[in-house]
DNA sequence: TTAAAGACATGTTTTATAACACAAAAGTAG
DNA sequence: CTACTTTTGTGTTATAAAACATGTCTTTAA
């Protein structure tokens, strides 16, 4: 694939958004926007950095992720292609209190915050896109500090799972399409490795799922569901 | 106080959005906006209510909040005076996810969402301002999340003592100016009552705070952000 | 003014989960 | 291929916090 053909599609995958814009608006994004690949574990953006683009996930797989206490490292959200990301800080006024990392290699858009608050100013279909998204997040980051914070160990990872489930979706045998490290697996539910490890291992034991390395293949989903409710 | 006179009080402490709007604007806000007060712990919404309404809070101290996991409930946030609440869930298109009630006495004014939007389409300072709190917003939840997972009772405790310290301010002789049960604070801190309890009886007695029946007098601000921070 | 209910306080027991320790497997580099 | 690092897996111990129990104090209500 040569490169024209690589930044026409790019541009088609914008799409979303894409189409909130006039033409003079999408030449100004065209003009301004970068591609950038990043390898796989590489870090995209630091905690504490001054948020100057926005970015949108065009290839691979992001985690957005706080180092807390001790070096615990605590993921608040999985980005998927076409997703964007890194918005947040810059509407707050703030640096940015997360870091963001690269699962797999990935390649991504980054979009100059001052050409979108510009286009904003006069397009009030991005501004109600971010509005939109904010909302949903907002939403989702309170039902979570719920789940984390009142849900058992097993709950948690079943909580997980269904959201990967959710963000990647299933191959056709029912594998979650992605593949973690346990350790992130824990990191995203709260939890430390040894008791991802164990309780992956309990879930194998009920035929909930079952393991090849770091393949988990879904077995029974409707129980999945029910751990994660009760659990 | 006779009706007019109150009613343009109330007028004036809309401020922070009222400057951002014509004259135009502020009439449709006039004509559509209604006042209510909701008694000491009287609900103000339900969650999964279809909202239809934004709110500000006028007079008073508002608790939004979740029901968890058998009956424990989960404060997320509080709101003071002259905060706009009540508005994500229009926004992301869904039915409220949290319940609000009133800590005390409380004075709201209700803005209906459709008028909100109409005045958003031609006002990018409007929709700039609703980003701006979201954004803000969404941040603090990210880091409410590590912290009410990752820290022990006595940082969470501590967390809360200065967030509440931090909306509600305090009296000239260093009291919170906000009077919480025990049961309170321990749902703000992810705790049981109990915990809640001892927990502030030992902050009495390393002389961080003294207690009053529910007046909490704070003796050592440095030595509460240090708990918070490493505790 | 005396019950009754609710909030506050504190000691004891139980339990979920972290911390630790070690081993096996798998991936990586020299 | 061999050594080395990382990841995975499992058993054991330690501990923070919930659960439970009980009593006192405070507010509300009859």
């Amino acid at each position: 694939m040569h490169k024209g053909e690589e930044t026409y599609n790019y541009s088609r995958s914008l799409n979303e958004v894409w189409r909130l814009l006039n033409e003079q608006e999408r030449m100004l994004l065209r003009q301004n926007a970068k591609i950038q690949h990043f390898k796989k574990n590489q870090q995209i953006y630091c905690e504490g950095e001054e948020p100057k683009e926005m970015m949108c996930l065009l290839k691979g797989k992001v985690k957005i992720y706080k180092e807390g206490i001790g070096g615990r490292s605590q993921i608040i959200r999985m980005i998927r292609p076409i997703q964007y990301f890194a918005y947040r800080a810059y509407f707050a006024g703030e640096n940015y209190l997360t870091d963001a990392a690269a699962f797999e290699s990935s390649t991504v858009c980054l979009i100059p915050m001052k050409v979108v608050t510009e286009i904003m100013k006069h397009n009030y279909n991005v501004c109600q896109f971010f509005i939109r998204q904010l909302s949903t997040d907002l939403g989702i980051a309170d039902e979570r500090t719920v789940n984390l914070t009142q849900k058992h160990i097993r709950g948690r990872l079943a909580e997980s799972l269904i959201s990967l489930i959710d963000s990647y979706g299933l191959e056709e045998d029912n594998t979650i399409n992605i593949y973690l490290a346990r350790e992130d697996l824990a990191n995203l539910s709260n939890m430390t490795t040894s008791n991802a490890i164990r309780t992956l291992s309990t879930f194998v034991a009920e035929k909930v799922i079952t393991l090849d390395g770091r393949k988990i293949k879904i077995i029974d989903e409707e129980k999945l569901r029910k751990i994660s409710k009760l659990g």
